[in-house]
DNA sequence: TAGATTGTTAATCGATTAACAATC
DNA sequence: TAGATTGTTAATCGATTAACAATC
């Protein structure tokens, strides 16, 4: 099963775009940011940017803010992206491309390093860079190259299958794009991205703001 | 601000794999369906699967279970799935490309019918079957099209110039994957996606499921 | 009647928000 | 000292889980 359940997932999910944000004012040479800037940024209220900055250990100058520094090692550190860990995918179709073609992705601690498919067409090709193995050759590879992650861009008919090579090659953790629950042993962690999801969030907002407009609006006809 | 908060985000984020799985039953004449079923197919516990049917409205039968067609009808009407909405995308990158080929979105209320970019070489490309229009059209496209919804796929540096044309153009909802928060008025909705969020939460259950294997099995080395 | 499943009610748990003292 | 911000403690709120009566 490996039910794994995480607390503060709000937080954790926010944690990419702080570190996006903290990284382009590392560049652009600020040194240090306070709570107002960061809710303003994110759309938060500020108690919301304390308590998520609490979850990494960093504590703050008080009438000052945060270092910029600090804050990007401790998010990195709390998410192990310190040193990237490397990544395969199955499936070259539209969404893998888009995955491999993501540069960002490096500066998240994953990095791709091939590209898999069972279609002859695509075997043998480059995709950003990366080369697209036959699929039979997985477990190979994982094994030469010591591969922790597997990334899962197939039709959600062959999602369970691609799991199971996967786990079979000694894969610890698989992100999974496809539109399936999989099963995998205890010591195999799955996170399954339901791109969907998001969508059915927007769906029922946009409801909520129509059904709200016209309680606060309702005589702006005539 | 637009600060829209939406209750029951983890069921309502689950709706659209509900929708898929029950597809495929009635796609394979399956009339009926119970939690158990639905449990297994989820990962999850059988109150979970009732407390989340229970937000369409639908009522199983004691003993039996729910219909297929109702709860699928029901999960439609909730969401709003029921006649698609029509969506521009703006950004013809990979991710663009692959939002564009998926084709699961149909089922989802959901029709992307144009595509905007700012570079030359894209502009008048089919992509998907979709034509890529100059981004200088939009304002034009969009309400001669009566588009309601604008899918942001550029890079996060042109996001909120992209944003401001779209709600100036009279869209109402957005769906954001560029890394930034959008400033957007009152009325206009706005639903942003962290692909990388999903890889955090992925990131600290393999250091979790780590520390309980180191917990669980300590001498297994000897 | 027996077995299975629904759906309600209550209990627990965690997340969000508010208030404010401590600190620079 | 005054102003700003941190971080703690408590209060509220909502989500998850458990127990079980009602129903087929």
């Amino acid at each position: 099963m490996a039910n794994i359940k995480v607390q503060k997932m709000p937080t954790i999910r926010r944690l990419p775009t702080y570190l996006y944000k903290l990284s382009e004012m590392h560049k652009a040479g600020v040194g240090i940011v306070a709570t107002p800037e960061l809710a303003r940024y994110m759309n938060l209220a500020e108690i919301v940017i304390r308590k998520d900055l609490a979850i990494t250990g960093v504590s703050g100058q008080p009438g000052v803010g945060y270092k910029v520094c600090e804050l990007i090692d401790a998010i990195r550190r709390f998410l192990q992206w310190e040193n990237p860990a490397s990544a395969i995918l199955v499936g070259a179709g539209s969404l893998g491309h888009a995955l491999l073609g993501y540069d960002g992705f490096e500066d998240y601690g994953l990095k791709i390093i091939a590209a898999f498919d069972a279609d002859p067409d695509k075997i043998g090709t480059l995709v950003h860079g990366r080369e697209v193995f036959d699929i039979a050759l997985l477990a190979e590879k994982v094994r030469e190259l010591k591969v922790e992650l597997g990334i899962i861009c197939v039709p959600a008919t062959y999602a369970q299958e691609v799991a199971d090579a996967m786990v079979a090659a000694g894969i610890r953790g698989i992100w999974n794009f496809a539109n399936v629950s999989l099963k995998t042993p205890d010591h195999v962690v799955v996170q399954r991205e339901v791109i969907a999801g998001g969508f059915a969030v927007l769906s029922v907002k946009l409801r909520q703001s129509m059904e709200n407009s016209d309680r606060t609006e309702p005589e702006l006809k005539d």
